[in-house]
DNA sequence: TCTGGGGTCCTAGGACCC
DNA sequence: TCTGGGGTCCTAGGACCC
């Protein structure tokens, strides 16, 4: 038998609320959901919250009335949290596989290259279920197909099987799968380009697959001409195993609106830490730093939410140092802030990232010969103490520009006191 | 009153150069 | 009289994902 490559995609059910009910049992079979940053939208449900019609990214206002009247359990977002449990997932599925692909917070591919017999990859997939579910508490789907676009098509059939793992081999399984999936359920089709193929009589992923990749790709651009490849069992997307961040954002909308340059610099200053905590993690230096403001408009008759002003520094030699990029920070709100603006959100994003290693000393040098030293300790204490227990001064202490958080669960995993008591 | 946050890739168009 | 053409780099914005 021909040697082939395979994919599996490994994606977390629920993850958030699968998350919330490791910790707290009597969770379970209830309706429960989880609020983004501020308590704005609605970022995750049970199956019970997806069945009483409350969609993804609604406004949480919208449905807070149908929320009470089901006892719907709500949780504010706790990321220290799910990202932990994520981590300990993805150590399981390291073990598994040479190949990992860490797509996002609760879904990973393993790639398999030189795979005889497709079938031990099922039982591989029944195994590593098995494992996470009882090594962690959570539930899995798992998807196998011979690209990733066919592997996210068997994740979604997996998910409403009974056994929550599909393998997508063979023609007849790949033409029946794909003449049963509405164009914007495929990976990389949204709303917009599935209106654009209706009208041109599209409809399944099937009629896509039959098309012309190359007329496609004059008429659409290469993305959806790849697709159709990958539709078609030819693997074209590749595989982007440890890739580094090329940018960084670090941003957040207020609890109330700021006025004041101190609030604003506050913030301004946390999110630049953490984004250069982030940098320095991921090994990299940072050329150009860009600061975002969200604004609320001066004009009451505006027809936008609100007015958006973004300044872009470059740096004369690439940095992580928290303190160089705040300095910068300071500097750029100091030209743009108007005291009688009412200020939304503000953003930092880290541009232009390259390896610290290849980076060039300068004799233009703006930092002293110790200053990486300086940013490693402080690294090491918040990992090992608890983020900001070493912070940046200008951070502040009162952070009164803060977001709602109304409804948070305990760190059950990563502070002590928070540690999940069992009598 | 209340509408998240963090990413990627691609494309079109302007500026500039020879 | 009569207005090139091709290449590169950069940026903003679009579309998509979770």
């Amino acid at each position: 038998m021909k040697k082939k490559k395979y994919y599996a995609l490994v994606d977390c059910n629920n993850f958030y609320v699968s998350c919330e009910r490791v910790f707290n049992p009597k969770l379970k079979d209830k309706p429960v959901l989880i609020l983004s940053n501020n308590d704005g939208c609605v970022v995750a449900r049970s199956d019970e919250v997806k069945k009483l019609g409350i969609p993804m990214g609604v406004p949480f206002f919208q449905v807070k009335q149908l929320c009470l009247q089901h006892k719907v359990i709500v949780f504010s977002s706790n990321f220290a949290l799910y990202g932990d449990m994520s981590w300990r997932v993805m150590q399981i599925l390291k073990e598994m596989s040479e190949r990992l692909e860490i797509y996002s917070i609760d879904e990973a591919f393993l790639e398999f290259n030189d795979v005889a017999d497709p079938e031990q990859l099922l039982e591989m997939a029944h195994a590593i279920k098995a494992t996470i579910a009882q090594w962690i508490g959570l539930p899995v789907s798992i998807g196998l197909a011979a690209t990733k676009t066919l592997a996210k098509v068997a994740n979604r059939i997996a998910k409403h099987s009974s056994t929550g793992i599909f393998a997508l081999f063979g023609e007849e399984v790949r033409l029946c799968a794909l003449k049963n999936l509405p164009l914007s359920q495929i990976w990389g089709i949204g709303a917009r380009w599935e209106k654009q193929l209706n009208q041109k009589g599209l409809y399944t992923a099937w009629d896509l697959a039959q098309l012309d990749p190359y007329y496609i790709k004059k008429q659409f651009g290469v993305v959806l001409g790849r697709i159709i490849y990958e539709l078609n069992g030819v693997p074209v997307l590749s595989s982007n195993l440890v890739a580094a961040r090329k940018s960084i954002l670090s941003s957040r909308s207020f609890g109330q609106p700021v006025t004041e340059f101190r609030d604003l610099l506050e913030a301004a200053s946390c999110y630049a830490q953490q984004a250069c905590t982030k940098l320095r993690r991921q090994g990299s230096v940072a050329r150009a730093v860009q600061i975002f403001l969200k604004i609320k408009p001066s004009d009451p008759k505006s027809r936008h939410y609100y007015d958006k002003q973004s300044l872009i520094y470059s740096l004369p030699e690439p940095t992580a140092d928290s303190r160089t990029i705040i300095k910068i920070i300071r500097h750029c709100l100091e030209k743009v802030y108007q005291p009688d603006t009412i200020y939304k959100k503000v953003g930092v994003l880290l541009l232009d990232l390259s390896s610290a290693q290849h980076g060039q000393a300068s004799w233009l040098a703006l930092e002293p010969p110790k200053a990486k030293q300086v940013m490693h300790v402080m690294d090491e204490i918040n990992q090992r103490m608890g983020a900001n227990t070493l912070f940046i001064a200008s951070q502040g202490t009162c952070q009164r520009w803060k977001g709602r958080k109304n409804h948070c669960s305990p760190s059950y995993t990563s502070r002590w006191d928070a540690l999940l008591e069992v009598g």
